[in-house]
DNA sequence: TGAGTTAGTGGACAACTGTTCACAAGGTCA
DNA sequence: TGACCTTGTGAACAGTTGTCCACTAACTCA
């Protein structure tokens, strides 16, 4: 795969010629594969959601209400690891220049937000919750999650120190707001 | 001033020709003012977080817990509008390429949420919490306001229903987060 | 076997990039 | 008045960029 978003460069300072390059290949073959470096972006996007979208499946499958926090975390941490070039990509992307790119993401991360919030409608205490209420709650833990993965992507790349500490905060940040839920009043219950 | 992040693009795609040129100015010219680009990146963000530290200072002073949520998300809000320009900048760069930049603009939200932390170490309801449990909420109530502003800044220009409904969110979000305080234990207290 | 597709080559192009240089207009101030 | 500094100019440079072109090596499959 073409993911040479090495050391900490954007999506949009690299040019076409430079990938083709780092793939060993003359800037023309670059064609061959897709049209533009939007194409190709477009693409990485897909890609990296749909490993995304996999995790999650794996993170709330049938868990325990008390553990799910602990071990989403620690899925969403392994995750990191393990793909990377793409969480790097899709962090930087999703506030950078390029306008289809970055809508792009914001509509996966929108439509992910939502499946995250169909998942929370189960819970008995959120059952009585509004629809809104239910996606400015997911909203929130996302907001938190993309953070955690921007701040994992930003430190050293053997930094399991440092790793550990953005993970242990993560997960007190999502438990905290958990623990916020039992004493919300949605709005559905005042009318 | 040298404001033209236009319409969605991103730092790292601005050449110094092209910014000498939305100044009226021969690209050579760029040099009187600027060493380079990156200069230039972190006079912005000096600039940029002049205003916001300002905006704080307003936003936290002398309110009753009760109305600090509300007029907090007012004066974001607010300040966003007026400071477009300089939002637009920080939330793009923050994520995006350029390394020095982005640590320059890391550094200051972690100051940033330093301070928010002092402020509410003087809540009743907070005295009792660890500095790091501090921390802690501090980063989850800033992380929700630069999702904010990102999703401000992304909305179209003029379109204050999609504001509106932004600002509604985030306040709700701001408040479900401390309606988990006084529940939360920190552990200073069981030690 | 041979026709057709796929993936890659290398050269060329005009456009744009950052940076250097010697030079000119205008303001400040002793 | 004249020296000096600031802010600007215009030409030039070598390097990079996206894209087009005609061409070729290798693979698939009837």
């Amino acid at each position: 795969m073409l993911l040479q978003l090495e050391a900490g460069e954007s999506f949009d300072s690299l040019s076409l010629r430079r990938v083709a390059r780092a793939a060993g290949v003359v800037p023309t073959a670059f064609y061959r594969h897709f049209e533009s470096m939007d194409a190709l972006g477009l693409a990485l996007v897909e890609e990296s959601f749909r490993t995304l979208r996999a995790m999650l499946r794996e993170a709330r499958e049938g868990l325990p209400p008390g553990q799910m926090i602990h071990r989403s975390v620690e899925i969403l941490m392994e995750h990191v690891h393990q793909h990377r070039a793409h969480f790097i990509f899709v962090v930087r992307v999703g506030y950078t220049g390029n306008v289809v790119l970055r809508h792009a993401i914001r509509n996966e991360i929108r439509l992910f937000t939502s499946e995250l919030a169909t998942d929370l409608a189960r819970f008995p205490v959120l059952r009585e919750w509004t629809t809104d209420d239910l996606q400015m709650l997911a909203g929130l833990l996302v907001n938190t999650m993309i953070a955690t993965v921007g701040a994992t992507v930003d430190a050293p790349v053997a930094a399991p120190a440092a790793e550990a500490e953005i993970a242990r905060v993560a997960e007190k940040q999502l438990r905290l707001t958990m623990l916020a839920v039992p004493h919300w009043r949605s709005e559905r219950s005042s009318r």
